[in-house]
DNA sequence: AGCGAAATTCAAAGCGCTTTGGGTGGCCCT
DNA sequence: AGGGCCACCCAAAGCGCTTTGAATTTCGCT
């Protein structure tokens, strides 16, 4: 059923049908009426890809995950972040689209994604610190949102992020204020920006009580559950090891507290532990009484933000939209306890 | 930049400029050569809409993950499924549409999907127990693979699934044979068909030893942290608790691990933890010896494997596809050990 | 009844590509 | 020299929609 058809059976012309669908003025009621029941009832769609060809617009959102070879992991937040978006495009009447691209050919990705035109905007995933992308799009004039952002990047550009040093450092300075001095961070890959911030936001606040950063107490890897456990086995057994420690996500602060129980002792009382929690549907930080103390912060709200974000820079295009930087709030859970 | 320029600017004719791009042999290599690197030249890449609409052809994927609006978590193992199928996708020159659809208007969506033809086959996701999806999609005549199946479901369709009641026999029998007689069941949602089928395995080992199924061992939930250890906390406080549990996810187990701990209890020696581990790339189950017995199936080569025989199905529309049974493995870890 | 404006409706062009159904020229063969 | 066959290239139609510009109908008023 195509909309020649649908027009022969009404015995309009398509361009009467076209308009009536598309809430034009210029059609009379009662035949608005009559077409939209004619639609419902052949359970005529438009084509979506002649749509997109005769407006020139594919209401389509991609959403693009770098993956580098040697760390193909999808990073465990993500699913957190799409329902956000997918939500608000859904009520937007947007598709999604996803691409996973290696690291190795983005630039080509990207100008590919802007001339085949199948997307009108996108969402850029896990950013780098200096990273190129944000120039390239902007060059491309494509419009796009950053979730974080790329701290050696000067051009502007939209984002939602949080605010990561600020996190990092409100949960070192509690640290310290319990009376902690060695104190680990266990940390994301710094090369990625979210990571990058978190560890100013430590130094800062170690540096601002005059305590000098350990090397041996800082660790920055892929955030899985195996990365932390053994992280946390090795620091533990040093000569000094880390009264507390900072943890970049909860699977990895899961891993943690399984080293620490291994060591026999006993998380909150021996040692302290703070992480991020991005508040997963599947990971609540605790029900009552949260388990980590943690700097919250919602992927899935990000998701939200970003998609509203993009589809606003989409639908007026030249309003420069205000970026987004989200505070984390600081959670007490029983994770942590006064230096002994 | 679009053929009609590019085919200008060589001065040739759009026919010859398309046949020469898309590889077909009418045109001399010479020509060829010349058109193909004045694409490269001038970053030309045909609009994927207009071919979509002259072959009839999207290119495209659709992964349709149901959302109800009670349940909206988003399954942890997506992002793991997702990066399996991409790769596939990308290799074969395809996108991936991914859509949240609340489960009460699936069946509107579906119809929706196929008439608008913004994809050439579907991946369904989460499969319900007699799930109207797959007659209806049977119906609509799109090519589609489930990751899973529907266990009341008759028609013919392709499926790609672990063989859920194995895996969760054999883990049975494993502790049975240890000398586990009060085994709780801390089980998916069982609407779902994997958590039936895992139900399933469980009973029919259990049935096979002459052991009772007792109502109060069996939990049913969606997969989180806090839905373990809540469950095991709960059990092991019964005034006959059980000796082992049999987790349907490493992230329900890894509550049931903190609910052991919690009770002063050890895992492996006090209580035993059999888990079902999909392999997740940010969840790897311990490094050198595994932490938990686990029934292992990986769900990144589930995706690779759907992507595969969906790819397959468009591109020969009449033979028809074999379904694949992936047996799980059953990994032996430190969580397990003999009854007292 | 007659006129102009407003309300409806329509035919046709165009979005950027693929593909059908010819053309044109070169070359071999008789 | 002339016919036939390739190898190569082209013009134009068509995919299913939107939108422009024009045609038709309706209606209020004088």
């Amino acid at each position: 059923m195509n909309l020649k058809e649908l027009a022969k059976h009404l015995d309009l012309s398509q361009t009467t049908v076209s308009r009536a669908l598309n809430g034009y003025p210029e059609v009379s009621e009662k035949t608005r009426e009559r077409v939209m029941k004619a639609a419902r009832d052949l359970n005529y769609s438009p084509n979506a890809r002649a749509q997109g060809l005769a407006t020139g617009r594919a209401r389509t959102i991609g959403h693009v995950i770098p993956v580098s070879t040697k760390h193909e992991m999808v990073n465990p937040i993500f699913g957190d972040f799409i329902a956000g978006a997918g939500e608000t495009y859904v009520n937007a009447g947007y598709e999604m689209m996803l691409s996973l691209v290696d690291d190795q050919r983005e630039e080509d990705f990207y100008r590919q994604l802007r001339a085949r035109g199948n997307v009108d905007g996108i969402i850029v995933h896990g950013p780098r610190m200096a990273d190129k992308r944000i120039d390239l799009l902007n060059d491309l004039g494509l419009p796009f949102v950053v979730h974080g952002r790329a701290s050696e990047v000067n051009a502007p550009y939209a984002w939602v992020d949080t605010n990561n040093s600020r996190a990092f450092r409100r949960a070192s300075d509690f640290l310290l204020d319990l009376g902690h001095r060695r104190i680990a961070l266990i940390n994301g890959l710094e090369f990625m920006d979210f990571a990058f911030r978190r560890r100013e936001g430590y130094a800062s606040a170690l540096a601002a009580r005059g305590v000098p950063l350990d090397p041996a107490l800082m660790r920055s890897q892929e955030m899985t559950e195996v990365y932390g456990y053994q992280t946390a086995r090795d620091m533990l057994a040093m000569d000094d090891p880390p009264s507390a420690f900072l943890v970049a996500s909860m699977i990895t602060a899961i891993g943690v507290r399984r080293a620490i129980h291994d060591a026999g002792l006993r998380m909150g009382r021996d040692v302290s532990v703070i992480t991020h929690d991005d508040d997963l549907s599947y990971l609540e930080n605790g029900h009552d009484v949260p388990i980590f103390t943690a700097t919250r912060s919602s992927v899935r709200d990000a998701g939200m933000r970003s998609a509203r974000m993009l589809l606003n820079m989409i639908r007026c295009p030249d309003v420069r939209p205000e970026p987004e930087l989200l505070e984390a709030e600081l959670i007490i859970g029983t994770s942590t306890g006064p230096a002994l």
